[in-house]
DNA sequence: TCTGGGGTCCTAGGACCC
DNA sequence: TCTGGGGTCCTAGGACCC
């Protein structure tokens, strides 16, 4: 038989980094806001209570922020980046295996003898280390464990913040209480299909006829029941999978209508992306230029064209992807709409050491990799090169995001650090 | 005025080959 | 009345996640 897996996940995880090193703000509405400034993508407790929707933009809620006196946050991943893994590291160090599955989410196999009250121990050290709350939900599966997990995070008055659906003498009861669209994997679409063929709750999804299930949702429907039913068909991963791309994209602050501009953006575009690729020491085999309008302005023209380009050799080549780049973005741009993002993509990646030359590739010449050393000197010099196709800041850069509320990089920045008063 | 960014997997359909 | 058909590879787009 197969250990049981948990699932953990550190609750409203951007706020609660923010209150780590800002106690004041405990007990308080607050929410952290999207790249951009855009939308509300973590609320602490006391902000849903204010029944401020995720993902809703902040605009529409400037009356309950103004009324209830909401601070508000942009984003700081270089602050979550640093706590996220101090948590997963204490994690790590107390189950056999894990699974780091997203910056405030892991998968942990457990012990067999792990209990319910070793759960909250855990839990206990989580906070006492980092200052993050976190909850533990355990199942015969991945999708168990999310549904133990969803549990937990509800009732954590009753479940003190761990549950294992495996132990509770009613799991049909909690399936029977929840959707199919709170489901981990089933969205929508998927809740609408399976509304077709009757199916609303969760426990009518275990219960139903599997030939149905895979005939309306394929594959992925077959998958979950199995895993609702304890059949495991997602193993843990301990090893994350390489990468298959790599994007960088950004909305503009205001709109962007000159060819000139958008090169700019395109280039500290490329310009993130290819370092990235290089720090894994891959190569892309193809790259993707998009451009897109206002979508929320149906009024304005629309133009949301893409455009692939595949190298006739992998490259990870700063100056040769930013010349592809303007290529493809001369290729789509048109006059006359006003542009409100504007995005790469770097595609098939392969590991550059590994990577097979076919025999018409041209001929590698060793040769200085002055993007390596650009990389190198940038990393502890924080940007100081750039391309000079990346612009100049302050000047014509109305893409250039939004950030106007990020609270300080109090873990990663010798100038930022959190001062200790006696 | 203001509406995120970065990923993965699956599927359908076209191109191509024998 | 006949005008193949099946396999494979690639790509675009849909759906989902955090």
């Amino acid at each position: 038989m197969n250990d049981r897996l948990a699932l953990v996940d550190c609750n409203n995880f951007y706020c609660s980094c923010e209150r780590v090193f800002n106690p004041s703000l405990i007990g308080k509405p607050i929410v952290v806001l999207s790249n951009n400034d855009g939308c509300i993508i973590s609320r602490s407790d006391e902000a849903k209570a204010l029944g401020i929707p995720m993902g809703a933009p902040l605009h529409e809620q400037q009356e309950t922020i103004r009324k209830h006196g909401v601070q508000v946050f942009s984003s700081n991943y270089t602050l979550y980046g640093d706590m996220s893994s101090r948590v997963m590291s204490i994690l790590a160090d107390e189950v056999p295996a894990i699974e780091i599955y997203s910056i405030d989410e892991a998968f942990l196999q457990l012990p067999k003898n792990f209990s319910v009250e070793m759960g909250k121990a855990l839990r206990a050290k989580v906070l006492k280390h980092t200052g993050i709350p976190v909850c533990m939900g355990i199942g015969m599966t991945k999708l168990l464990a999310k549904l133990s997990n969803r549990y937990a995070k509800k009732n954590k008055m009753l479940t003190g913040g761990v549950f294992d659906i495996g132990e509770h003498w009613d799991p049909d009861g909690i399936m029977h209480e929840t959707q199919c669209e709170d489901l981990w994997g089933v969205g929508k679409n998927l809740a609408r299909r399976l509304r077709k063929i009757d199916v609303s709750t969760v426990l009518e999804f275990k219960n139903a006829d599997p030939v149905a299930v895979r005939m309306s949702l394929g594959v992925i429907g077959e998958r979950l029941q199995r895993e609702m039913n304890g059949i495991r068909c997602l193993e843990l991963e301990e090893v994350p999978a390489d990468k298959k791309s790599v994007m960088a994209s950004r909305s503009f602050g205001s709109p962007v209508e000159k060819l000139e501009e958008l090169e700019v953006a395109l280039s500290n575009h490329v310009s993130r992306a290819s370092e990235k690729i290089r720090s894994g020491g891959l190569l892309a085999s193809s790259m993707v230029v998009m451009l897109r309008t206002n979508r929320f302005k149906p009024e304005e023209p629309q133009y949301c064209p893409s455009i692939r380009f595949t190298f006739g050799t992998p490259t990870a080549s700063t100056s040769q992807l930013m010349k592809a780049a303007r290529r493809l973005l001369h290729r789509i741009y048109r006059l006359g709409y006003r542009y409100k993002k504007a995005g790469i993509m770097l595609d098939g990646l392969v590991g550059s050491v590994s990577y097979q030359p076919s025999l018409f590739d041209a001929p590698v010449t060793p040769k200085i990799d002055v993007d390596r050393i650009v990389d190198d000197i940038n990393r502890r010099m924080g940007r100081v090169i750039t391309h000079g196709s990346m612009g100049v800041k302050g000047t014509g850069d109305a893409w250039r995001m939004k950030s106007g509320r990020k609270s300080p990089s109090y873990t990663t920045s010798w100038g930022e650090l959190p001062e200790a008063r006696l």
